[in-house]
DNA sequence: TGCAATT
């Protein structure tokens, strides 16, 4: 007998022929599948992927045996999509996920059917579980809860197949998890009963449980995480009113101390072409501030000005955004002690500004779509891209309290660049509020910029806050003795 | 105002 196609939607017919009757109702070429008398699946239904079907068993065949675990939702033999052959394989589904469970761990790999010679095979179908839709991240865990700890924890909603604590490489606990369940539906299960459900010992906020991200999110937070610290990715100009005026006044200021940072340590060369990079990323974001300062410097008029390029921020401005500075360490004392922003250069080491200017341009050619008009004949420089390293070596790192409540970490990394090559900047964020708390950290990559970061910027005043800029507190736990 | 990081 010949269904019709599709099979399954035979509206108000004499009786549910979708049922799952043990008449065989020849209900066969497309599965079988719920009629409108039937129930729905369970929201955490788990669909099976069936394997080592003999080719002659069509669903009706198939039917009886799986009905022994409970009602079937829905049962369809994969086929070839033109020649309409049987694959050997089918999708079932239970109305309620126990059912499924318990066919899995009945008959998966535990019988043969005939005229096979492998097992049969029963599992959550590849599409319940590709990808990371069964993984969960988990966080705000106390930072003492290890993985026995989180296993007790999701146990309850399904099989845990990998449970993971995250953990710096010194072996405590960054307080979060990555737990992956058997199935999706357990895996929704977690999250419906454990998400925002309680607050750990030790822990912030309240317990965060989700579908951990995806590859392409992750791919995309990485990229993300690079343009923040590049500095040269604001997709509109900031949303910082008053910081940018902050921000404006500190970069003034280092454009000066810039050549001061670069005295004693490092060879002139050497330090050179180690900060042209990082005055060429502070510039890109600076010039887009400041259309003022900008329009003081007439075009092609300042040192080093290249055409296609927003001029860059200069020495000049310095009018009203000058910030009250008076005896602050630092800054005045450098202003005051006859340092020239354009000190004398050594013989054969071309004037830093130019330098960054060319720098620029690299990172011009590398990031087309921040600056268009500018050629990309100039090579890319991969290597020069911040990498994932978050601290830098003890000595190399600092602590800073008192940021303006805008502040960022794009606006952190800018106010340090000038020093030496920030290895990270970070601004914390209160994780429920999404806030600054107004501190930070900035690694560099040695400790001789952080003193003269330090120097310079600590007692910094901005507004009616002094920056503190000191080294972090190091972590004195796991000293190796 | 007070010392971090979500693969």
């Amino acid at each position: 007998m010949a269904a019709a196609p599709g099979g399954s939607a035979q509206p108000a017919g004499p009786g549910p022929r979708l049922g799952f009757s043990t008449a065989d109702s020849g209900v066969g070429m497309s599965g079988l599948n719920p009629g409108p008398a039937v129930p729905m699946k369970d929201h955490d239904a788990i669909k099976l992927f069936v394997g080592q079907i003999p080719r002659g068993l069509d669903e009706q065949d198939l039917k009886p045996l799986f009905e022994e675990f409970g009602r079937i939702y829905e049962l369809t033999v994969l086929k070839d999509r033109l020649t309409g052959l049987h694959k050997g394989c089918a999708f079932l589904t239970y109305c309620a996920r126990d059912s499924a469970l318990k066919a899995q761990s009945a008959l998966h790999e535990q019988k043969t059917l005939p005229g096979m010679n492998r097992p049969i095979q029963v599992k959550p179908a590849a599409s319940e579980g590709r990808g990371e839709d069964r993984k969960l991240f988990v966080g705000m865990l106390g930072k003492q809860q290890d993985e026995e700890d989180v296993r007790r924890l999701f146990q309850p909603f399904g099989h845990i197949e990998e449970c993971t604590v995250l953990r710096s490489p010194d072996g405590t606990s960054k307080g979060c998890a990555f737990v992956k369940f058997g199935s999706q539906g357990e895996a929704q299960a977690a999250i419906q009963g454990l998400h925002g459900s309680r607050t750990m010992a030790g822990a912030s906020s309240s317990l965060v449980v989700k579908l951990a991200d995806t590859d392409r999110e992750r791919a995309l937070r990485r990229m993300q995480q690079m343009a923040g610290q590049l500095g040269a990715f604001h997709p509109a100009p900031l949303p910082l009113g008053a910081c940018s005026a902050y921000t404006t006044a500190i970069l003034q200021h280092q454009a000066a101390l810039l050549a001061a940072a670069q005295g004693p340590g490092l060879g002139p060369v050497a330090a050179v072409a180690a900060q042209m990079q990082h005055v060429a990323a502070f510039s890109l974001v600076a010039a887009p501030l400041l259309p003022a300062a900008a329009a003081n410097s007439p075009p092609g008029s300042g040192p080093g000005t290249l055409p296609g390029l927003p001029a860059p921020i200069g020495i000049n401005g310095f009018g009203p955004l000058t910030p009250q500075t008076n005896g602050q360490p630092g800054s005045d004392t450098l202003y005051n002690n006859g340092l020239s922003p354009y000190p004398a250069q050594s013989p054969g080491v071309a004037d830093p500004l130019q330098q960054a200017y060319a720098g620029m341009h690299h990172y011009a050619a590398a990031y087309p779509s921040a600056y268009a008009p500018v050629s990309t004949a100039f090579p890319q420089q991969p290597s020069a891209l911040p990498q994932q390293q978050r601290e830098g070596p003890e000595g190399c790192n600092l602590f800073i309290y008192h940021l303006p409540q805008e502040f960022g970490d794009a606006e952190l990394i800018q106010t340090f660049l000038p020093f030496g090559a920030v290895v990270s900047a970070k601004v914390f964020v209160d994780r429920a509020t999404n806030q600054s708390k107004c501190f930070g950290f900035v690694s560099f990559d040695n400790p001789t910029s952080a003193q003269t970061a330090i120097q310079a910027m600590n007692g910094f005043q901005i507004g009616m806050k002094r920056l503190k800029v000191q080294l972090k507190r190091p972590k004195d736990a796991n000293r190796p003795y």
